[in-house]
DNA sequence: CGCGGGTTTGATGATGCTCAAGCCCGGTGG
DNA sequence: CCACCGGGCTTGAGCATCATCAAACCCGCG
């Protein structure tokens, strides 16, 4: 279960058999079903989560009752609401499981111990966060250059597997855009 | 000149005089005057830049020739286009003093030496790096959430230093909106 | 088989952009 | 010290993009 996690950090890291050893004793394992909670809504978001296998995904409740998706999270990445995380405030957010999956999770404390005994996974993390920043830069970028159509066709285009494991009105609010929206614009395609 | 990215390290990890002095060979040191540019579309971006003192923006050119600003900088942020950085690649956007400004930048391959020999300034990274991607989590939800108008208002009650320090044109293009919107917004204040 | 979540359709309309023109003001050169 | 220049801000008319709302439809799952 913990596969991909060590092949993840080994590709930044070295990690030897003792230290690997120390990882699964402080990184936890959750499976999840299909649309099961990680964290809910005025929760306080205690630890980074880390997809072995599967599909996340973080989203609020807007003002209009409207579900939100800010992210979502596939493979390798992690996934964390870092305000919460970082100040341990109750977080806006949730994060749900779109499909079946396999989660690895640290909670802060334990990163603490984990960095204290394994001092290189700060450097793991340093690169791990700065690859996440530059994403979000990015992403960013998207938003303030193209219109909605061009958002979700540039989107559908690029990543085509994403449009199949997930549904349509999730992508819609990932890319701030209404589902009757999409609808129309999928019926230009014809 | 040192003094403020010396003082923002020891918040998080402990520096005695000889990593400070370290530091000091490989950090090195520009003054900017008003609108001169640190990085240029199509460079390299082959450093990390702190500001110690003034404001610095980020802003890319769109396909309709309008310059849209991304991010801001001042005090003791740390900013770059991580994406080039990473990569080596060509970047999309100009770094530009919006006020005379004082900075501290570390190349790529001085970095690599300074982590070398202080690996501690990792968790450093480590700690900064998180905290940008909660600003910037945070900084999504609210592109998502609020509309325009909202935006903005948002902006000029939380930040109303900022508002005397920038021109409105840059805040606009930072919130996403047009000038003339802006003007529009303005005046319904009265 | 029937229910319900997700998608589609179409009519209507608001938010916020575009374009063109004028204005204000601070900086620069004569 | 004044005049001019130009960048930035304002104004207003017109309009595009995209949201809203209501209804129907589709299909997978219990």
């Amino acid at each position: 279960m913990y596969h991909n996690l060590l092949k993840h950090i080994r590709q930044y890291i070295e990690i030897d058999d003792k230290q690997e050893i120390i990882l699964e004793t402080y990184i936890k394992t959750i499976k999840l079903k299909k649309k099961a909670l990680l964290l809910h809504y005025g929760q306080i978001c205690t630890s980074l989560f880390f997809v072995e296998k599967g599909c996340l995904r973080m989203y609020f409740i807007d003002s209009k009752a409207n579900e939100q998706t800010t992210q979502f999270a596939i493979d390798k990445w992690w996934i964390s609401d870092y305000m919460s995380f970082i100040n341990k405030s109750p977080s806006d957010y949730y994060i749900q499981a779109v499909e079946p999956s396999e989660i690895l999770f640290v909670e802060k404390n334990n990163l603490e111990k984990l960095l204290f005994q394994i001092p290189s996974l700060d450097r793991y993390f340093h690169i791990i966060m700065q690859k996440n920043l530059a994403a979000s830069q990015q992403r960013i970028k998207y938003l303030y250059e193209m219109s909605k159509e061009e958002l979700y066709f540039y989107f559908i285009n690029s990543f085509p597997e994403f449009a199949q494991r997930v549904p349509q009105f999730m992508i819609a609010s990932y890319l701030g855009l209404t589902p009757e929206y999409v609808s129309e614009l999928r019926k230009k395609l014809q």
